[in-house]
This record gives structure tokens, C-alpha cells and sequence, in this order.
DNA sequence: GGCGGTCCTCACGGTTCCCTAACGCCCCGC
DNA sequence: GCGGGGCGTTAGGGAACCGTGAGGACCGCC
């Protein structure tokens, strides 16, 4: 579980971390707007702790950057108790608002209780085409759309590996676009193996493999040489 | 968008009734926590609003109940400001607390913020089947589906401890879904033990041995490697 | 105090997955 | 023709993961 805290107050974010890390959660960091809408686009994390009163980016827009392409969790905390402000970062997609001072447990609650819907359920539409195969990101399923399949049946149960997953995800998020070598890498493996491009080959193969009609003769997961690799659906 | 009203102050009562109904939502009404329950199993609300302080069935019971066979947002309205109830009613399962006095354009825009996100699946009833079994979330019972067992060995009363319960109500809660093991561990264990995969090894095992026909070779409790576990009825 | 039940710890094989390494192929430039 | 880079494919070892059993700590009940 890891939870992005954008917060400048120096003090409140040091007993916030410590709080946080003693539970469990891994703790990322930012300290104004920009950086907290660069985390929690690289960072992934699974929750969001927002402060409003950060400086060079407004926290309502950081609410609405983020919801513009993620729908993680986010929790505010403000230091204004005036309604006005809490209807709008709600209605801008925030999911709670917590005034300050607050009680610790009582955020550790709904820091809980936000999390406590796995993550993904939001995306109903989250189904993707794939040719004759159905995608479903959230619920990690792959039927075929002419009738029987799923995970329990007998000829086309297709099952895809934790690895498998990451690398079609990305994908599917980016259809028709060519995705560099180095960007799969690096997402997929972490920064550091941003120059393995054998762990591509093979992984590309596998997802042929299992959802080309022809793996030999690949349709959806094209290769440009040189380049990277473009998904068609 | 239907609201389930819970609350026996009359006047706050009506005042919410008239806003809500003014903003487009159709309101059903409870005085006590008894009907509260009952409402919620058979006016299907797309979201609670739960006054805490009601005679005859305590606040969190009635969210312990509802939780049990729905997942429909549950939001709190409550006089107290202490913390201890807010935790209290968050871990029971509701998803957001507000403290009377409160704005009314706050409560709108937390009920918008809730209902948002598409409300689950929609648990038609509190009966699940799994193969020849039938479980009842709310009353918390298996029997089989067919009738006794002839066969005087089988005693056909299936029991399960509360822990086994609780995972059980993860699983029937997303069927078909897969279920990541850091979900499920902090969801049943808390967030601090979202490591402890052991846990997880031990009580699904429990479940299949007591529900699965065949232990041995799981059918409806599946094991996806590196990730989690998934449900399929 | 004895006892049954529940929860957790620990340890041990079996399985799956990820990564490494190697080989053949095609395309391209020389 | 020839060499090289990028690509696709296959096989195998090590590590992480999973299923299972035995056993101890804790609690409520008789």
C-alpha cells in the first residue's frame, strides 16, 4: 500500500511519514503541486494525501490534473473550514476532506476506509478488444467474446503471469501509439533495466503467444525496428 | 439515485428530505436502526445516510449488518465529534462521517463525491452459491442445496470462524474478480500486516477444505501466482 | 483447573515464474 | 558475398510463491 503525502509543512509531514510508515504503508513525497501531479503519475501510488495550501501549483488544479487520467483515491487536508472550499475540491474529485487539526486516528480511519474498495472497481468500463478476446484490466480476465471461456474452462482459458499483466496494461492504456523500448523497459522493470531489450523480446513473445490469433504473423503487438512496439486493436 | 434516510430527528429529518428530493433524488426513510436494515435489503439504495444515534438497533450494528451481504456507500451523520466513534464507524464499514451541525452543501457534496463512483455490483440478494452450497451473508449460514445429506456421514452444517467469514465475504463480494493478496490481507489483517502472505496460505485453505467438494483441487477458490486469489462460482 | 476453539508461527516439498544464455532468422549496409 | 545489429524462439536454473501439516499462545467456558 503506498500513499503519495503532498504536503509542504514541513513539521505536520515529518509525524505524518513516521505515523505512516509504522503502519505499513510505503510513504512517497512531494512538496508543492508540480511535484505532487509528477508523482502520482510516476510514483503509482495508491492513495493520495492532498494539501490545498501548496505553493506554485493550486491544490484544486492538482485534484483535477490527476482525476483527469487516474482515479486513485485522494484525500484532502486543509487547513480552511469554511464549506465553499470543501465543496469544490469534492466536487473536482477529491474523495474526502479532512480540516485541520485533526485527530490521527481518525485519518488512519478513513485513509482505511478509502482504501478499502480494491482498486480498479471504478473503472466499470475498464473492457478492452483485443480481436476475439475481452480484456478486463481491473478484474485481471480474458474471455473470448463468441461465448464460453473465462478462467475455469477447458480450451481457451487464458492466463497471463503478474509480468505479462504489467506489460499489456501499458498497452492497452496506449493504443495505436508507439511505445519506445526504453519506455516499456523502464516502467515495466524499473529505470535500471532500461537497456535490457531481451526481457521485451520475450515478454512480447508471451503475450503473443497467448492472445495473437497467429502469434506468428501478429496483428495487435507490432514491432518497429529500431523503435519499440504499437499495439493495434 | 436512491437515498435511504436513517435518522429519528424529525426536524433534521424533513429538511433533508426537501433538499434531497429538491436535488433530484428519490428518498426512502427509516426511524430506527431495525428498519434501517430493513430498507436497505429491500429498497436497494444507491447510498445510506445513517444517523448514529437511533433507539432500538445501535448505529454500528446496523452498519455491521449492512456491510454483511451489500457494499452500497454508507455515509454517517452523528453529533459526536470525538474520534473514537468516527473510528468506530469507519472500520465497521461506512465510508464517510460527518458531525452535526453541519453545511448542507457540504453533505451534498460528500453525497456526490460517494456516489460517484458506480456503485458495485449489485448484490441482488444476501444468497451466494458455491456449487452445491448455499451461503447467506446476513445470517451468516451454509446448507447445502440439495436438500440433506442422505449419507449419514456428512453432517451437512458447514461453520465457519469469524476470520474465515470475513475473507468469505471478500470473495463473494467480487466474484469472478481477481483479488490481490495486499488487498485481502489489509483488508482481514489491517494495513500493517499487508506482508504476512501466511496468513492468506492458511485460511483459504480453511475455506476450500471446508467448502471446496474437492480440497485438493480447487474450483471456485483459484490461486493466481505472484498476485492474489480469485472466486469463481 | 481442565478443555475446546480460534488464531498464529514454523518448517517442509512441489509448483510457477522470472531471468539468463544461446541459436537461427531477416534486413541492411559494405 | 559478407558481417552486424535487431528480432524471434527455445531451453534450463534459481528464486519466489504456494499448499500442507504439526504445534504453541491466547481466550472464553464449563
Amino acid at each position: 500500500m503506498r500513499i503519495l503525502l503532498a504536503d509542504d509543512d514541513e513539521q505536520l509531514q515529518r509525524a505524518l511519514r513516521i505515523t505512516l510508515a509504522a503502519r505499513g504503508y510505503e510513504v512517497l513525497h512531494a512538496r508543492d503541486g508540480a511535484e505532487a501531479i509528477e508523482q502520482a503519475a510516476s510514483g503509482h501510488p495508491d492513495l493520495i494525501l492532498l494539501d490545498l495550501g501548496m505553493p506554485r501549483v493550486d491544490g484544486l488544479d492538482v485534484i483535477r490534473a490527476v482525476r483527469a487520467w487516474s482515479s486513485v483515491p485522494i484525500l484532502v487536508l486543509s487547513g480552511r473550514t469554511d464549506s465553499g472550499e470543501k465543496v469544490e475540491a469534492l466536487d473536482a474529485g477529491a474523495d474526502d476532506y479532512v480540516t485541520k487539526p485533526f485527530a490521527m486516528d481518525e485519518l488512519l480511519a478513513r485513509i482505511r476506509a478509502r482504501s478499502r474498495r480494491p482498486a480498479g472497481e471504478d473503472d466499470a468500463g475498464a473492457v478492452h478488444r483485443i480481436g476475439e478476446l475481452e480484456v478486463d484490466l481491473a478484474a485481471k480476465t480474458i474471455r473470448r467474446a463468441d461465448g464460453a471461456g473465462g478462467t475455469g474452462g477447458s480450451t481457451g482459458a487464458v492466463r497471463l503471469t503478474p509480468t505479462e499483466w504489467h506489460l499489456l496494461e501499458l498497452f492497452l492504456k496506449h493504443p495505436g501509439r508507439l511505445l519506445t523500448r526504453e519506455m516499456l523497459l523502464s516502467e515495466v522493470w524499473g529505470p535500471y533495466h532500461a537497456n535490457d531489450a531481451g526481457y521485451l523480446r520475450l515478454y512480447v513473445a508471451q503475450l503473443r503467444r497467448k492472445l495473437e490469433p497467429v502469434p506468428a504473423e501478429p496483428r495487435h503487438f507490432l514491432n518497429e525496428p529500431g523503435m519499440g512496439y504499437r499495439f493495434e486493436p
